[in-house]
RNA sequence: GGGCGAUUAGCUCAGUUGGUUAGAGUGCUUGCUUGACAUGCAAGAGGUCACUGGUUCGAUUCCAGUAUCGCCCA
């Protein structure tokens, strides 16, 4: 424990990991989750100890050890009790170690010259201790119950060690003559062998069918026993016949029923799985298979097997061996519960223990409410041996702390109780034994209650629960504040990994292949708080990248360090950063946001959100300071200017600082190293270093607003140079149009970080701003972005770009203004959310307003496409070579025969998006109304349309429709643009208009997404031309088109 | 049988009190051997937030039911 630290204690306890084997990814993300919050609280300046320890484990060691042995072709019978509790030791030494040796290459900062062992002399007494006080209140008394009995194991194990399994098995219709011999009722079991301890046959009371049989007594077979017909409410009228035998020393529910009836137990099966001389002679010896399989062959001899049935049901078996339990009356140690009940569910309702995610709380309360008394004892070498000894003189039982020579009685010999406890009897005093209970008055007042105890849910019961109770009991303090149940780590199946499966990922391999760092970072960053979360080894590249992205960034810094005298003088806090004046935008913007992000990642660490906090520190690390601000201080590191470089570099450092800071809890190692390399002089190890939070860091909130404008505009042209296809290399012309005065200055001023970041090599801003011609156009809010591509952009794509742009908008704006139209909203809704909304609209209108503009635009690329050999350009890559060639063919352009025609795929462009659009033309041409037009019209055939959609050209019905457009995916910029061609070659128009048009509202009309426009205002200024002639109306229908035809 | 949790982009997951343009990583498409990083850079496509009702001006979010999956208890 660093105890000179200035804050206040800060302890966790580890959950100890037994020594059985190795440790898995649960382990992993657990003790990552640990070490984070310790690291966290460390650098905070909290005194914190992290206790390290192990658990001896009972019943899994004693399987282990006796596999081993096993091996070796022995039992521990062969070697006895001390030499096999010494074979326990040795094991305990080899993989104990080998854990330890595990948490320490996770990264674990536990204060290791503390490990503990549950079975170490000083927790050991704490063990002693507790019996003694639960003895001596009366709580510990001995009785035979029944107890899940493991044959193999030897030993009772409690109702959580026991696993239930769905086997296929039998249900066996086994007839029981009555012994007046009128008939005989047949009872249906999965347990045919059991019936030789039956001592009664029973029926429910309501069982019209049985109700005769009640109080008579039947001839139970093979026995020459005869037993009464009972009646209980517990059996189930739908099982079997509704008839059940009742073997009370051999079935739980059955047990119970023959404490209500007074029925007498008979043993048949042996704590070693055999029959007992009880069975019967012919039974007696035999294995429990073995004498079902003879039970069942003896009474199909005598004729009364009714019927076998398959049947499936759930077995207990061990959890431990999987060998199936057996249900058996025992002699027992017992716990008496209650007086423990109260007060661990008390301080768990009064939220002084609080369960993080709440809804275990209720698991808990639960379970606490239902508690039954515990059996404590197990028939095992392995463990804390009862602190309990027999007199054999006069059979005084004492129990002592210190083992008594005597009997304080009569002076007799003592013998101690042959049973070890439950390992959970020592696992429950943990926090208590691990911090100095019972001897150490000092530290545990110091140290006790600790701050948080992180584990799996499964282990609510095993260990929370006890800790808890242990805690109230002796410590009238809860052992912990917070719970945190982690995420489960399932396999890519969704099922619990499983080595058997293959589906396991052992941590070993990871940290060997990927790192350490990258394994706890991707295990956080994957999990979300107490989610179940699906992993397999790819899924480490996450952090593997990271930890690389991490450590090129440091090595750009020192790369740029070399030479420089920055390195010795680094800077070590904040308030060290350069002074104001030498700071440019992005410094100040980087220092701001990174100070920014560190209150965040503190809140996160502070609410247990690691995943959260992960995510933070690696998008600050990731694309603030690789991607924006690294990138925009190349110039200065590679410039002449030796203040500017050193500036830039101080501000990295300082970022970096930070940064490294922030990950540390999470990637220990890499952080660790990089921070020594960058900063030779630091007085102390990062991980002991003050933490630093959003105070610490000055603010610029202003410059982070001003930083964020200039990344949308280069986000845009970013966007215009990807689509257009413009080489990376080439350096493009940027025109921003803003009557922003200051962004305008913004823009000017930081010509540098288009030049770095968007490949801008010269820009002209301001309001007056005129649009070049083949310009590629951008909009960012109300602000107008012009790249000049003349001989370079392919239009198509630009048209098609710039529509989708315009698309989303008006999408959005439709949203916007519904809401705003209902009154409803205007009404109810907080003001500020309305506000919001409108304020919404508005931006969205002026960015509407500003593509607007941009029809004229639309006009000249098309203009510019016409002139130049009279085929438009579109965008084909979507295209096979044949149909790139039909196209190409259908897009001429004939205006001297007076007919444009343009397949509506063509327009569109991007085929899929309009891959209804002829299908819908030709549907309408199907239809005899379409005939009647176009003889109303007179209208003229021109050429034939096909597509590669479905439609053929023989069922294409050819007509002179030059543009049809359907329902919702029309610009009404292309139509007006090529209208007014068309218009100017003297030709006229007509429009054929249909239904509601859905899309594009005028920013400056009436008209709004849902709502009908007529075909003369979507022309707009061209509505009053000579040449165009709206006055055809079709029926509205469920494909609602807009047809731009030509009469020759 | 009872309880709990999940169901959001091809995959793995975020989404904090009901109003976001529903996000990330990975995968995919396109282009890049740009002087830290190809474990990289830039751009792009991709979602009726399982389904059905209800509450509400407004539901991925709250409630009820259904379906599928998982966990715990009996």
């Amino acid at each position: 424990m660093n105890s000179n630290a200035p804050g206040p204690v800060f302890t966790v306890v580890i959950p100890p990991p037994n020594i059985t084997g190795s440790l898995h990814m649960g382990h992993a993300l657990n003790n990552t989750i640990q070490d984070i919050t310790i690291r966290f609280k460390r650098m905070q300046g909290c005194k914190v100890l992290w206790q390290p320890g192990t658990d001896h484990a009972g019943i899994a060691t004693q399987n282990k050890v006796e596999q081993a042995l096993a091996a070796e072709g022995l039992t521990r019978h062969d070697l006895g009790r001390e030499k096999f509790i010494a074979r326990c030791w040795a094991w305990r030494e080899q993989y104990g170690r080998e854990i330890v040796e595990q948490l320490r290459i996770l990264g674990c900062s536990c204060d290791w010259e503390r490990e503990r062992f549950t079975m170490d002399e000083g927790l050991s007494r704490a063990v002693r201790t507790a019996f003694k006080a639960y003895y001596d209140a009366g709580m510990i008394y001995r009785g035979a119950r029944m107890v899940n009995w493991c044959t193999r194991c030897h030993t009772s194990i409690s109702d959580l060690e026991v696993e239930y399994e769905d086997q296929s098995s039998h249900l066996w219709y086994v007839r029981y003559p009555l012994a007046d011999g009128s008939g005989d009722l047949v009872v249906a079991t999965t347990r045919p062998e059991t019936m030789l301890g039956d001592t009664a046959v029973a029926v429910h009371p309501e069982d019209e069918r049985y109700r005769a049989f009640i109080g008579r007594e039947v001839d139970l077979p093979l026995t020459g026993r005869r037993i009464p017909v009972i009646a209980d409410e517990r059996v189930d009228p739908a099982f079997g016949t509704g008839a059940v035998k009742v073997t009370p020393a051999h079935d739980p529910n059955d047990h119970e029923m023959a404490g209500r009836h007074g029925l007498k137990s008979l043993v048949v099966i042996d704590f070693e799985g055999r029959m007992t001389a009880e069975a019967g002679a012919g039974y007696a010896g035999l294995g429990i298979e073995e004498c079902r399989k003879k039970v069942v062959a003896d009474l199909d001899k005598l004729g009364l097997v009714e019927k076998i049935e398959d049947y499936s049901h759930s077995v207990g078996t061990c959890y431990r061996c999987h060998e199936t339990i057996e249900p058996l009356v025992s002699e027992q140690w017992w716990m008496d519960m209650s007086p423990l009940k109260d007060a661990a569910i008390r301080v768990v309702e009064r939220g002084e223990v609080k369960f993080i995610p709440e809804r275990w709380t209720k698991v808990y309360l639960d379970w606490m409410e239902n508690l039954r008394d515990w059996n404590i004892g197990r028939q095992l070498w392995w463990g804390h041996r009862m602190p309990l000894w027999r007199c054999d003189a006069c059979g005084e039982i004492v129990v002592e702390t210190q083992t008594p020579e005597r009997c304080p009685k009569c002076g007799g010999a003592l013998r101690q109780e042959e049973d070890v406890l439950d390992t959970w009897f020592s696992s429950a005093l943990w926090p208590l034994s691990t911090l100095g209970w019972p001897d150490d008055e000092e530290q545990l007042a110091k140290l006790y209650p600790t701050a948080v105890l992180s584990t799996a849910p499964d282990i609510i019961y095993l260990w929370v629960a006890r800790m808890i109770m242990s805690g109230m009991h002796f410590r009238g303090e809860k052992p912990f504040s917070h719970v945190y149940l982690h995420a489960t780590i399932l396999a890519q199946d969704g099922r619990r990994m499983s080595k058997s499966l293959g589906t396991g990922v052992d941590p070993r391999e990871v940290t060997a292949e990927y790192g350490t760092d990258a394994l706890r970072f991707t295990l956080v960053i994957l999990t979300g708080q107490g989610q179940s979360v699906r992993l397999w080894e790819d899924r480490f590249t996450v952090g593997r990248n990271f930890a690389n992205k991490v450590w090129n960034a440091a090595r750009f810094l020192a790369l740029n360090l070399t030479g420089s005298r920055l390195a010795e003088a680094a800077p070590l806090t904040a308030a060290e950063l350069p002074d104001d004046r030498y700071l440019t935008l992005e410094d100040r913007w980087i220092i701001s946001r990174l100070g920014r992000i560190a209150g965040e990642v503190t809140d996160a660490l502070e609410a247990y959100r690691f995943n959260e906090a992960a995510h933070l520190a690696y998008e600050a690390f990731w694309h603030d300071y690789c991607d924006w601000y690294l990138e925009l201080i190349k110039p200065r590191l590679y410039g002449d200017d030796p203040k500017a470089k050193g500036v830039a570099l101080a501000v990295a450092l300082h970022g970096m600082r930070l940064l490294l800071k922030l990950l540390h809890p999470i990637m220990p190692f890499i952080t660790e190293e990089l921070f020594h390399r960058l900063f030779p002089n630091a007085p102390a190890d990062l991980m002991v270093s003050p933490w630093e939070d959003h105070e610490d860091w000055p603010g610029y909130a202003g410059d982070e607003a001003h930083v964020e404008r200039l990344q949308k505009l280069i986000d845009t042209v970013r966007n215009i140079r990807g689509e257009m296809g413009v080489p990376p290399g080439a350096k493009v012309r940027l025109l921003v149009k803003t009557t922003d005065g200051d962004l305008a200055a913004l823009v000017k001023a930081q010509a540098g970080f288009f030049a770095n970041l968007a490949g801008v090599e010269e820009i002209e801003t301001g309001p007056e701003v005129v649009k070049p011609k083949g310009a590629a156009v951008g909009v960012a809010g109300d602000v107008e972005l012009y790249v000049p591509l003349a001989g370079v952009v392919d239009f198509s794509a630009e048209l098609e770009r710039l529509f989708r742009d315009l698309d989303k908008v008006c999408e959005r704006l439709g949203k916007v203004e519904k809401k705003l139209d209902d009154a409803q909203f205007r009404s109810k809704a907080p003001v500020e959310v309305v506000k919001g909304e409108e304020e919404k609209r508005d931006r969205m209108a002026a960015e509407i307003k500003a593509m607007d503009n941009h029809s004229v635009q639309v006009e000249d690329l098309l203009y510019l496409s016409f002139r130049e050999g009279g085929v438009m350009s579109f965008n084909f890559r979507n295209l096979d070579d044949l149909t790139r060639q039909k196209m190409l063919e259908e897009v001429e352009l004939d205006i001297e025969r007076g007919c444009l025609y343009i397949s509506p795929r063509l327009i569109a462009g991007v085929e899929e998006k309009y891959k209804n659009l002829l299908v819908d033309a030709v549907k309408y041409n199907d239809e005899e109304w379409l005939a009647e037009q176009i003889e109303k019209m007179g209208l003229l055939k021109t050429r034939e349309m096909y597509t590669r959609s479905g439609i053929t050209r023989e069922r294409a019905v050819p007509i002179n429709a030059h543009l049809v457009l359907a329902e919702g995916e029309f610009n009404r910029f292309y139509v007006r643009a090529i209208c007014k061609r068309v218009l100017e070659q003297g030709l006229n128009v007509v429009i054929v208009y249909r239904g509601k048009i859905v899309s594009n509202p005028r920013p400056d009309s009436e008209s709004k997404i849902g709502s009908t426009i007529d075909a003369k205002s979507l022309l707009g200024d061209l509505r009053d031309h000579p040449g165009v002639d709206t006055a055809l109306g079709l029926p509205p229908g469920p494909n609602s088109g807009l047809t731009v035809a030509l009469p020759a």
